[in-house]
RNA sequence: CGGAGUGUGGCUCAGCCUGGUAGAGCACUACGUUCGGGACGUAGGGGUCGCAGGUUCAAAUCCUGCCACUCCGACCA
């Protein structure tokens, strides 16, 4: 891309609004555009890192067997009425009226619509396990949006909903979403803890939110330290393995963890000083299993071996991405901008030309981006009619992970500059071995 | 929902107390000079001062009501 030829709407001075780095950054970097409160546009750049976290969460619930549909945003009362939760939801639900008067309302999630779905198709317990998932726009009522992208109205989710015959079974389910949010967060480059947590509106009782440490989380978090040290699952994990996944969550939850909330200040106290955890956190995911909340109300039932119509067992997992964005900026971030992680950098290179109109100059940048395009690097050629002070600043506020840099006075030797943005250090190299580098390593 | 605060060109803000022709910097347009860490000069364009009432000869400024937004607290991907 061609910046001369793009949005990116940058901001020199802070909005008085924004206090917190994520949102003043995500401003400043034309990444957001507020439209009410707890309500904003994604500008190109803000999509384009939006659309990279997507890609991740979605290979992570592929791998592990989840599959993709997308349900609409309105759905209608009567849905919820079923679950008796058209009553129960409070304030936070949207409603609104369509023009034949019939009550409808945003989604602010969609366990009565994917169950309507399921009970309406799966009649055997042969088509189980299943676990449907989508991402898709969620509109919550919140007292207090805050925070820009990180506490909004109108944000982005992805959930997904296990269906199983028991309750073994469900917690095989709620075990696969456990090790692929593990995968996921550790894939965007972030350390999230799972911690037990409280089941809120959803219900049931088994839950864990998965929260990154950072001193703007909105909840107060409690662990042992060790937990930042564990390792990953790996890509090759088999999820099909009922033991060895248990195994894995087993682990993972053998160590204290807990928000304030389901905080046992006696159970904390037993840790070691040293070993003792006091912070605030960003969850950025959301893992229940609630048995047969929904099912027996809304009369989802499959057919067991047995021959009787049994209620299924069903569990939901959410993953917020817009929120997802400002945890990994709060993670990823200095005094010059953000520094995005490779995986997910809107641009994974900056190709800078410190003179718009000298005729070298042009014909290297030129070749260097149609090199890196055709080797399906993604690009961001700053070919402004700026002075180089104004492309530096520009190029490390957007954060790209590697600045190629070609001025005038190294071309004359041959040279460009190529900038690893997180550290600052610069390697002076020939075009072609900078070439060899960029397009080896993506 | 309780508490605090802010609304003045696209952005950051001054002016308001003490009423009298709407300002600055940045950004934008044109021309010239500049060009390795947010350049400079000259000349321009752009605001019915959140909205509605009221007081007054006169309201950005004083009064009343409303709206929007932000922050702190209680609640939530």
């Amino acid at each position: 891309m061609r910046l001369s030829r793009y949005f990116l709407p940058i901001l020199r001075d802070t909005p008085k609004e924004a206090e917190i780095v994520s949102h003043r950054l995500m401003l400043r970097a034309g990444m957001i555009r507020q439209q009410a409160a707890g309500s904003y546009t994604l500008l190109p750049l803000g999509l384009r890192v939006l659309n990279k976290i997507n890609a991740v969460i979605r290979e992570e619930q592929n791998r592990s067997g989840a599959v993709e549909l997308l349900m609409p945003t309105i759905q209608s009362a009567d849905l919820w009425r079923e679950s008796g939760r058209y009553d129960a939801y409070g304030k936070e639900m949207l409603r609104i009226r369509d023009r034949h008067d019939r009550e409808i309302l945003f989604g602010p999630t969609n366990e009565e619509m994917i169950t309507e779905i399921f009970r309406s198709y799966v009649k055997s317990y042969k088509e189980l396990p299943l676990n449907l998932y989508h991402i898709q726009w969620k509109f919550r009522d919140e007292v207090r949006p805050r925070f820009g992208v990180m506490r909004g109205r109108e944000f982005l989710m992805k959930d997904a909903y296990s269906f199983d015959l028991d309750k073994a079974g469900a917690v095989h389910a709620y075990n696969k979403m456990f090790v692929a949010y593990l995968r996921t967060f550790e894939r965007l480059g972030l350390k999230a803890v799972p911690m037990r947590a409280d089941t809120g509106p959803i219900g049931g009782d088994l839950s864990h939110e998965f929260i990154i440490l950072a001193s703007t989380g909105e909840s107060e978090v409690f662990c042992h330290r060790d937990f930042l040290d564990f390792a990953v699952p790996p890509a090759d994990t088999n999820f099909e393995d009922i033991a060895g996944l248990q195994a894995i969550v087993d682990r993972w939850t053998s160590l204290y963890a807990a928000t304030s909330e389901m905080h046992d200040e006696a159970a904390y106290a037993a840790i070691p000083d040293a070993s003792r955890v006091s912070a605030r956190g960003i969850e950025v995911g959301h893992i229940f299993y609630f048995g047969t909340k929904y099912s027996e109300p809304m009369g989802a039932t499959v057919a067991g071996p047995d021959g009787k119509d049994t209620h299924v067992h069903m569990g939901s997992y959410g993953i917020g991405p817009t929120r997802l964005i400002a945890a990994l900026i709060e993670a990823n971030h200095d005094e010059a901008g953000i520094i995005w992680p490779d995986a997910i950098a809107p641009f994974t290179v900056s190709l800078l030309n410190l003179k718009t109109g000298d005729a070298g100059t042009e014909a290297a940048c030129d070749e260097l981006y149609a090199a890196l395009t055709k080797a399906g690097v993604d690009v961001l050629y700053d070919d402004r009619d700026e002075r180089p002070g104004a492309k530096f600043v520009v190029n490390d506020l957007i954060g790209s992970p590697w600045q190629l840099i070609v001025g005038p006075k190294s071309l004359a030797e041959g040279k460009i500059e190529l900038k690893r943005r997180r550290t600052g250090e610069r390697e002076v190299l020939t075009p072609a071995a900078a070439l060899d580098r960029l397009i080896g390593k993506a």
